[in-house]
DNA sequence: GGGACGTAACCGATGAAACG
DNA sequence: CGTTTCATCGGTTACGTCCC
């Protein structure tokens, strides 16, 4: 058993090693081509076609029919602008109107125009400065650190989206070194306020589980609580993001698989619109997340589910 | 040895989305 | 609307491998 095993994976990697090895090769050769003789991107597309047609010969040559592009087709104005726009999201872009709102609020107020998006960066800066330290809630208070980062961020994302498309970052240049000082300033004077305390989430208590359980609402025999059970089940296995694209799981979002001891599992078989596989953190790639069953548990999740 | 290249690790910034 | 939370992003540096 496990001598096949081995046998396998050298075979398996044998393969793949060989694949590469092949695909490098295939790289280093098209890398050697173009530097004989370099020749303009449009002649070579034209070029291509007559040249394979009228000579099959060639193909015999060590420089086989023109190689596989390092790249992919160019892509057309529209699929770029389509992709820009898939950038953010809705809710975003909701941020994004509100702190541009603010920001038109308080220009307008000070009689400047409110239309800021062609100002010159240090103008803008300028105005920044005297902006941030303007701000309040409508209730008078003070903005925390997170609405102060928010509203700034919100503020670029306008100038650097269409129509303006601008080629600005007022997070990270030079010509905004001032005004994030000011801001900067702020949050530090809201710390020693000591007003920038975040609350965070107490965890479930353990008793309060045991009441979930105990009350009925998990129970398995009715679809209402067992709905409430089954979801408890993904939340606890699989919710590793809040709620973030819960609305679009489905019955095939999750596969029924068995592990090499014959114990049976679910697991999550799509990764596609959320970014999970996009990242290379190391704890996002260390494994798989499994939601395993229970045997002899009369709450095991893979039953309900 | 050292340069080119690809990837891993790190960490602050950013964005999504919920809550009150 | 204002705030919070937290996963992901993105820029940077470190590291490993290949090749000269």
């Amino acid at each position: 058993m496990f001598a096949r095993l081995t046998d396998a994976t050298i075979y398996q990697f044998e393969q793949e090693s060989s694949q590469s090895d092949d695909e490098l090769s295939t790289f280093a050769e098209g890398v050697s081509e173009p530097v004989e003789e370099p020749q303009p991107r449009l002649e070579l597309e034209q070029a291509l076609e007559p040249e394979q047609a009228l000579e099959p010969e060639l193909a015999l040559e060590p420089e086989p029919p023109l190689k596989k592009p390092r790249f992919k087709e160019m892509p057309s104005r529209e699929h770029i602008d389509m992709l820009a726009q898939a950038r953010v999201e809705e809710t975003t872009k909701q941020q994004t109107d509100w702190g541009v709102r603010l920001f038109r609020g308080w220009l307008t107020e000070n009689q400047y125009s409110d239309k800021f998006e062609e100002l010159e960066s240090s103008i803008l800066n300028e105005r920044l400065c005297f902006f941030y330290p303007s701000l309040q809630t409508k209730k008078g208070t003070d903005y925390s650190k997170s609405a102060l980062v928010g509203i700034r961020a919100a503020i670029s994302r306008h100038l650097t989206s269409p129509p303006y498309n601008r080629n600005v970052n007022l997070m990270k240049d030079n010509a905004f070194m001032t005004s994030n000082h000011v801001i900067t300033g702020m949050i530090k004077t809201l710390k020693r306020a000591g007003k920038d305390v975040t609350v965070h989430k107490k965890p479930v208590a353990e008793g309060d589980i045991q009441r979930l359980y105990s009350s009925g609402v998990f129970n398995t025999d009715s679809p209402a609580t067992l709905q409430n059970k089954v979801f408890w089940d993904l939340m606890l296995n699989f919710g590793r993001r809040g709620q973030e694209g819960l609305n679009s799981l489905t019955k095939s979002s999750f596969g029924k698989f068995k592990d090499d001891r014959d114990h049976t599992y679910y697991k999550m078989t799509y990764n596609e619109a959320n970014k999970t596989h996009h990242g290379v953190d190391s704890h996002e790639n260390r494994q798989e997340v499994r939601m395993y069953e229970k045997s002899g548990d009369e709450n095991c999740p893979v039953a309900s589910f």
